[in-house]
RNA sequence: GCUGGGUUCGUAUAACGGUUAGUACCCAAGAUUCUCAAUCUUGUAAUAGGAGUUCGAUUCUCCUACCCAGUACCA
C-alpha cells in the first residue's frame, strides 16, 4: 500500500529554536518535498510550566526566514491554525488545544491491561530516587518494582476508585511487559533491539494538569496526522522501544511510522553537544534569529548577524549529511532533489563556525553587484549617510561632490559610487556588513587617528585555534568586527620622515599633474614619479595609505584615490601631517 | 552505575572487502601586489587500541578505551 509521505517537526515552544532544531526541521522538511509529500508543524506545548511566551513565535519566523515553509500547521500568516477545516482536517496542532483527545486514549490501554493508575506523589517518587541513590542505585518504576508502589495494579478496587475521585495527583502509567525483546528499525541506524525488563513504566497522563506526557501525546497526534515518517534528534531513540510498545498497544502497528533519529549537533572544540554558552564563549550564533530572554539577556541570531539564509541553511544540511560525491553547494530545490536519509551521518556533526562564514563567503559572490549594493545601502544609511540617486538633485540642496560623486562633509553619497564601491571591495567580504568596514576610507575622511601606536583590534576573544598552532604564544585572535575605522595601525612603522616627505611631494605632483582622477590614469603618475625619485615605492605607499585610511593595509592607493578625488586626497594628507606630527 | 547509540586528517566528510585512503574548511608555503585581502599553485595532516574472519580489512565479528544520549508527573 502506497501511502503518503507526511512528516511533522514538533518543537516545544520552551525557547528560541537551537540551529540544531532547525537542522531537524530541514531533514524533515526535504524528506517531505523529495517524496512530494506534507511538511507539518505540530506544537508540543503539553508541559504548563516549561511554556515560554513567544516561543512559538520564534520558531515559526525562523523556519520561515530559512525557507522552510510549512503545508499544514500554519496558515498563509504564520499562525498556528487552531480549527480544522479543509486545508486542516487535522487541527489544531497545538496540544495543549488537543487537551480533550488524549484521555480517552489513555483509558483505552487501561481497559486492555496496557497501562493503570500510579497514585504515587511526586514527594514519594523524589524520596525513593533519593534514598537509592544514597544506597548506591537507582529507583526505577517498572515492572520490578510496581508491585510494592501504591497503584491500581496493588490496591483494592474500590479504594482506587475512591483514590481516583477524592485525589488529584494520580498518573497513569505504561504497563512496560517483562522480558519481551523490541525488535526495531531506524531508517539511518538500521535494526536495534531493547529488553522490556531495561525500560521503566512512563506516565502517559497526568491528573493535576489534564494533560498527556510527550510520550502519549505524540504517539496518539502521529496516529491522528497519518505521519508516516519520524524524524526526530537522537534524544528519543533511548524512547523508541516504548513508542513501538505504544503503538503496539493500540493496535495501529499496521500505520505506525517509520523512524529516523539524527545525530546530535557538538561544540565546536572540546567535548559534548553544541549549546549556547558555547556561541557567546567562541563568538557564533547558535539560534537562527536573534531571542532576548524574560531577563533581558540577547543572544544572537544566525539573521542579524548577516548570514544569508540560503548559505546557513546549506551549511545546515552539510552538516551530518552529504550527496556522496564532492558537491557542497546547493539551493533548497537542489537539496530537495539530492537529500537522501540513508546518506545521513549516524556520528555526532561538531559544528565549524569557519565552514559557516566560508558558506556566506560563497553564497554572497552568486549574487550581482545590484542585488549587494541593494542590500549595502540601508547599512550605509544607518551610518548617517544620505544615499541620492540623482546628483543634479543633491547639488542644488549644497552637496558638493568630490571624486566619484561623494559629498564627505555632508555624508551624501551617489549610488553610482555605492555600486562601484560594492564592485571593488565585494570579494574581500564575507558578509555585505563588511563591506562597510573595508571601504570606511572610501565614505568617511579621517575625524583623528585616535588609537595613535596602538595596534588595533577589538577585545580579545576566544576563538577555537587549530590545535595545532594552539602552543604558539603569538596566536592572539582579536574580534576584528569591532574595529573602529581610522584606527591607526602601524603608526610608528611607517610615519617616518624619510617616509612622510615623499609622500607629500608625491601628492602635490599627482595632484598638480592635470590628470583625471581615475585608477589608470592616476597610477602610472604616482608610481612612475615615486621611481624616479629612487623613493622605496612600498614605504612611501603605505605612509600615504596610512593618511588616507589609517592603516598600512587595505584598499590599493590608485583605487581609493579614483574615489575620493584630488581634493580629498591633498586635505586627508595635510590633516595627517597636523594629526600625526612631524 | 545501567541501557542504547557512536568512533577516517584539527573540523565536515568520501571510499559500502582490493585506492599512492579522495574532497572541502582551517593552517602553512610560493606566485601576484604599494600593503592587506581576493585569486592561483603547492604542502602538512587521519582509519582510537587489540584480537579474530579473509588471499586481502577503513569496511565484517568480538573485546577494551573514549565520546554522546536516555535513565522526570520535560520535551
Amino acid at each position: 500500500m502506497e501511502r503518503r509521505t507526511r512528516v511533522r517537526f514538533a518543537p516545544s515552544p520552551t525557547g528560541p529554536l537551537h540551529m540544531g532544531g532547525v537542522r531537524t526541521a530541514l531533514y524533515n522538511y526535504l524528506y517531505a518535498k523529495q517524496n512530494g509529500g506534507d511538511f507539518i508543524i505540530r506544537i508540543e506545548d503539553t508541559d504548563s510550566h516549561r511554556f515560554v511566551p513567544g516561543a512559538e513565535r520564534y520558531i515559526i519566523e525562523a523556519l520561515n526566514w530559512c525557507g522552510i515553509h510549512p503545508d499544514e500547521g500554519v496558515d498563509a500568516d504564520g499562525n498556528v491554525v487552531e480549527v480544522a477545516s479543509e486545508k486542516h482536517p487535522h487541527a489544531p496542532y497545538r496540544q495543549s488545544q488537543r487537551k480533550g483527545i488524549y484521555r480517552s486514549y489513555a483509558d483505552q490501554l487501561i481497559a486492555n491491561g496496557y497501562a493503570y493508575y500510579a497514585f504515587d506523589t511526586a514527594e514519594e517518587l523524589e524520596a525513593k530516587r533519593t534514598a537509592a541513590e544514597s544506597a548506591g542505585g537507582t529507583f526505577i518504576y517498572n515492572q520490578k518494582t510496581r508491585m510494592e508502589l501504591r497503584n491500581s495494579l496493588t490496591l483494592p478496587e474500590d479504594e482506587v476508585r475512591n483514590l481516583l475521585e477524592t485525589t488529584d495527583t494520580w498518573t497513569i502509567r505504561f504497563k512496560m511487559p517483562e522480558n519481551v525483546v523490541v525488535k526495531m528499525d531506524d531508517m539511518i541506524r538500521g535494526h536495534i533491539e531493547v529488553n522490556t525488563d531495561t525500560l521503566d513504566d512512563k506516565v502517559l497522563w497526568k491528573r493535576a494538569d489534564e494533560l498527556p506526557t510527550y510520550h502519549l501525546a505524540n504517539i496518539v497526534d502521529d496516529h491522528l496526522m497519518e505521519i508516516s515518517e519520524v524524524i526526530r534528534g537522537e534524544e528519543w531513540l533511548p524512547s523508541l522501544p516504548l513508542h513501538y510498545m505504544l503503538y503496539k498497544a493500540f493496535g495501529w502497528e499496521d500505520t505506525m511510522p517509520r523512524f529516523a533519529h539524527l545525530s546530535l549537533l557538538l561544540k565546536p572544540d572540546g567535548k559534548g553537544k553544541l549549546s549556547k554558552r558555547d556561541g557567546d564563549r567562541l563568538g557564533f550564533p547558535v539560534f537562527p534569529l536573534k531571542w532576548v530572554n524574560a531577563a533581558g539577556e540577547e543572544s544572537r541570531g544566525y539573521r542579524e548577524d548577516g548570514y544569508f539564509p540560503e548559505a546557513f541553511v546549506n551549511m545546515l544540511a552539510m552538516l551530518g549529511w552529504n550527496p556522496g560525491d564532492d558537491r557542497e553547494l546547493f539551493t533548497m530545490d537542489e537539496l530537495i532533489g539530492a537529500f537522501s536519509l540513508d546518506r545521513v551521518i549516524k556520528s555526532g556533526a561538531r559544528f565549524n563556525p569557519d565552514k559557516a562564514r566560508w558558506y556566506n563567503k560563497e553564497y554572497l559572490r552568486t549574487k550581482s553587484d545590484e542585488e549587494v549594493t541593494g542590500m549595502f545601502i540601508p547599512m550605509l544609511e544607518s551610518h548617517g549617510f544620505n544615499v541620492v540617486d540623482c546628483p543634479a538633485c543633491a547639488l542644488t540642496a549644497g552637496a558638493e561632490f568630490a571624486g566619484k560623486g561623494i559629498d564627505f562633509k555632508n555624508h551624501i553619497v551617489t549610488r553610482e559610487y555605492v555600486a562601484e564601491v560594492v564592485s571593488l571591495v565585494r570579494e574581500r567580504a564575507t558578509f555585505v556588513k563588511d563591506i562597510w568596514e573595508i571601504a570606511a576610507c572610501l565614505f568617511l575622511s579621517p575625524a583623528d587617528y585616535a588609537a595613535f601606536g596602538v595596534k588595533a583590534g577589538g577585545p580579545e576573544i576566544q576563538k577555537p585555534v587549530d590545535p595545532r598552532r594552539a602552543a604558539d604564544p603569538r596566536v592572539k585572535v582579536f574580534d576584528d568586527s569591532l574595529t573602529a575605522p581610522f584606527l591607526a595601525k602601524d603608526v610608528d612603522k611607517f610615519w617616518k620622515e624619510e617616509n612622510f616627505t615623499p609622500a607629500f611631494r608625491a601628492q602635490e605632483h599627482v595632484c598638480a599633474s592635470g590628470r583625471a582622477f581615475t585608477k589608470e590614469s592616476i597610477e602610472p603618475v604616482l608610481e612612475d614619479y615615486i621611481r624616479e625619485q629612487g623613493w622605496p615605492m612600498g614605504k612611501v605607499m603605505n605612509c600615504i595609505r596610512l593618511a588616507l585610511t589609517g592603516a598600512s593595509s587595505g584598499l590599493g592607493i590608485a583605487d581609493i584615490l579614483s574615489f575620493i578625488g584630488s581634493r580629498e586626497f591633498a586635505s586627508r594628507m595635510a590633516f595627517a601631517a597636523e594629526r600625526l606630527g612631524k
